[in-house]
RNA sequence: GGUCUCGUAGCUCAGCUGGAUAGAGCAACAGCCUUCUAAGCUGUAGGUCUUUGGUUCGAAUCCAAACGGGAUCACCA
């Protein structure tokens, strides 16, 4: 919350004490909301809760309020207005004007939570290159990072990868019968995308070995267990976990060039890690601790020994944890791998960012854990998102009907380009200049789209109609702050640390109304910082930032920087400019999203 | 079928810890560049907030039911 709407309330607070003696009240009985634009004011204390506790009408409450508050407070209300029950108070300028030159270019007050935290997101299998979807997930587990050390905690991005497991046993198989040794260097394709080309061809192939099983008189249930090349991929698996050479050694190329793939993306994407945790390292963990819970008496064996836990109390079914034969399943792992990050981190805090088809899968986890008693349970939080559909439903990779990552990020910095170029902006540029910036335009706007909307919501990407650059984008907030800039060049202002004449915008009396929507939103940039944390959501952040952006565009409009009426009006809005100006940059950063001095 | 989740403008989304006449962007229409970048600004039009009940001074927001989408309920990962 606005650091101004909790002195509002204070004061509130006080004068109610004050005026009411024979009644308690508390901050949080105090609602004020930002006032409607068709009314005066920037703040309302609704007054209706009032009404049945101290059986006045709400106009004898606001006149009270309305009066005592700019009474006591003159520094900081200006003005009330009493419309039917809302109180809606005007913030003096001369507050607003103190508070921007006070917090002026102030780096935010370095707090420190003692909170160590884990993220770990992307968490890519090594069959198949990143498509859209995936964008999602990178993007908010990134930005999700970035917002919480906003707040203090100590942060560690982890990438836990998907590399073993018969999926890659299926395109190994369809490299070793159709690639004829094809690899990225003789080829000249991404090594991730060729190893989802092969992927792609042995679904293919599999399903042309159904259908010829089927046309032969098989079941279609029985074909789809018996087709050739599935029973050679599973073959497969069972060498690989029986350490045979080359299987293991055919298994890693081809993770190698996934890598050198998955290298190239992340590094175009700005997406990095602290820690890489491989599956095939942790696949057999876990196994101790369901070990240990059957001694516990937690989980029980059934007659072919294996493992189950019985969640049935907790609403949900009986869960295998160990097959028969003793090998571990996903969530086997996944016990495991929370155990190993908690004991090498001592993380208060686990955060996985994973699709919401995984809330089942991830609540049972927790549950376990926490049964088991496991201290890591406590702290594991799922940042669980919607899914990236088309217009005609999912994205399958098997299905090829998956956008490509790399083909999206090529297409949005093209994108860039040519309407760069339609604009007949590239004047001015140098050719790695306009390299840069096609590329801050582009990325920007496949971040912010795909960041903008509440993580929880799954959302529909139309490829036809592809990504905008105009309105609610990160071109729209890359351009206001490329105008700021424009300005400060042309008026010899330094960015970072400029020659500003404090007295004369001290001595400055009023502010116009754009100007003031401007500093408003400045003030909320903290509290913003802080419910994108505590609500694991960057689209606050996303939508923040154009709502400044907007704000700035409005001011821009209405009123000349150059041409101020007076030294002190020219001066407040250099400070006013340069300050947006940082907080976008701030704000996109930890979005990802870099923005440009000149577009 | 059980559990979870979503349903707001033609489209994509905000608003949801209850508060005033429900907001943006895109698309449509009408204006604004001899003055700091028009990738912008201003305005018009577009809504039974899926429906029905309930709680309340007050409901898009909370509760219940219905209808309609989606996810999940694997010895796959």
């Amino acid at each position: 919350m606005s650091q101004l709407v909790v002195t509002l309330k204070k004061c509130v607070l006080e004068v109610l004490t004050a005026s009411y003696p024979e009644h308690s009240f508390s901050l949080d009985q105090i609602t004020v909301n930002e006032t409607k634009a068709e009314f005066e004011g920037e703040y309302t204390v609704v007054l209706f809760p009032f009404v049945k506790l101290l059986k006045c009408k709400p106009d004898e409450i606001g006149t009270q309020l309305g009066s005592t508050l700019q009474a006591q407070f003159p520094d900081f209300i200006a003005r009330y207005q009493l419309v039917s029950g809302f109180l809606n108070m005007s913030i003096q300028d001369r507050y607003l004007i103190h508070y921007l030159q006070s917090s002026f270019l102030q780096a935010p007050t370095a707090v420190t939570s003692n909170k160590r935290v884990m993220i770990e997101y992307s968490s890519p299998n090594t069959n198949k290159p990143l498509h859209f979807g995936h964008l999602r997930n990178n993007f908010l587990g990134a930005a999700m990072a970035s917002i919480l050390k906003t707040q203090g905690h100590e942060v560690v991005k982890a990438n836990l990868i998907n590399d073993r497991g018969i999926h890659i046993c299926k395109s190994m198989i369809a490299w070793m019968r159709y690639a004829n040794q094809a690899t990225p260097a003789s080829t000249g394709i991404k090594g991730d995308h060729l190893v989802g080309d092969y992927y792609v061809k042995f679904n293919d192939i599999y399903k042309e070995e159904v259908a010829q099983l089927k046309a032969s008189g098989m079941e279609e249930a029985l074909a789809e267990k018996q087709a050739p090349i599935l029973l050679e991929a599973q073959a497969l698996l069972l060498k690989w976990e029986q350490d045979d050479a080359d299987t293991r050694a055919l298994w890693k190329q081809m993770n190698d060039w996934v890598y050198e793939g998955f290298k190239a993306t992340y590094e175009r994407l700005g997406i990095s890690f602290d820690q890489y945790y491989y599956e095939s390292n942790t696949y057999l963990l876990g196994k101790a601790i369901i070990e240990e819970g059957l001694k516990k008496g937690v989980l029980f064996k059934k007659e072919d020994n294996s493992v189950w836990i019985d969640l049935s109390n907790d609403g949900l079914d009986q869960k295998l944890l160990l097959r028969g034969d003793g090998t571990a399943v996903y969530i086997t792992q996944d016990i495991g791998t929370a155990k190993l990050k908690y004991d090498e981190h001592q993380l208060n805090q686990s955060i996985y960012v994973i699709a919401d088809e995984q809330n089942y899968h991830m609540q049972v986890l927790k549950l376990i854990l926490s049964k088991l008693g496991e201290p890591c349970a406590d702290g594991i939080f799922h940042l669980s998102y919607g899914m990236v559909e088309l217009p005609s439903g999912r994205m399958k990779s098997r299905e090829g009907t998956v956008v490509d990552a790399d083909d999206m990020i090529d297409e949005m910095i093209a994108l860039a380009q040519k309407q760069t170029e339609e604009a007949g902006k590239t004047s001015g540029f140098t050719e790695d200049e306009l390299a840069t910036l096609y590329k801050q335009i582009g990325l920007g706007a496949l971040k912010f789209y795909l960041l903008r909307v509440d993580p929880k919501k799954k959302m529909i990407f139309d490829p036809k109609e592809s990504i905008d650059l105009h309105g609610y984008t990160a071109t729209f907030i890359q351009y206001a702050h490329a105008r700021i800039c424009s300005i400060l060049r042309k008026e010899c202002v330094a960015y970072d640390a400029p020659q500003l004449n404090k007295e004369a915008v001290l001595s400055l009396a009023t502010l116009a109304k754009a100007e003031k929507q401007v500093v408003l939103l400045l003030e909320q940039y903290d509290g913003l910082l802080t419910a994108a944390a505590n609500e694991y959501n960057p689209s606050l952040v996303a939508n923040y930032c154009f709502q400044l952006a907007q704000a700035f565009n409005t001011f821009y409009d209405a009123h000349s920087i150059a041409h101020a009426d007076t030294e002190a009006q020219k001066q407040f809005r250099l400070y006013l400019i340069i300050q947006t100006a940082h907080t976008l940059k701030r704000g996109m950063s930890l979005l990802g999203i870099e923005v440009p001095s000149r577009m």
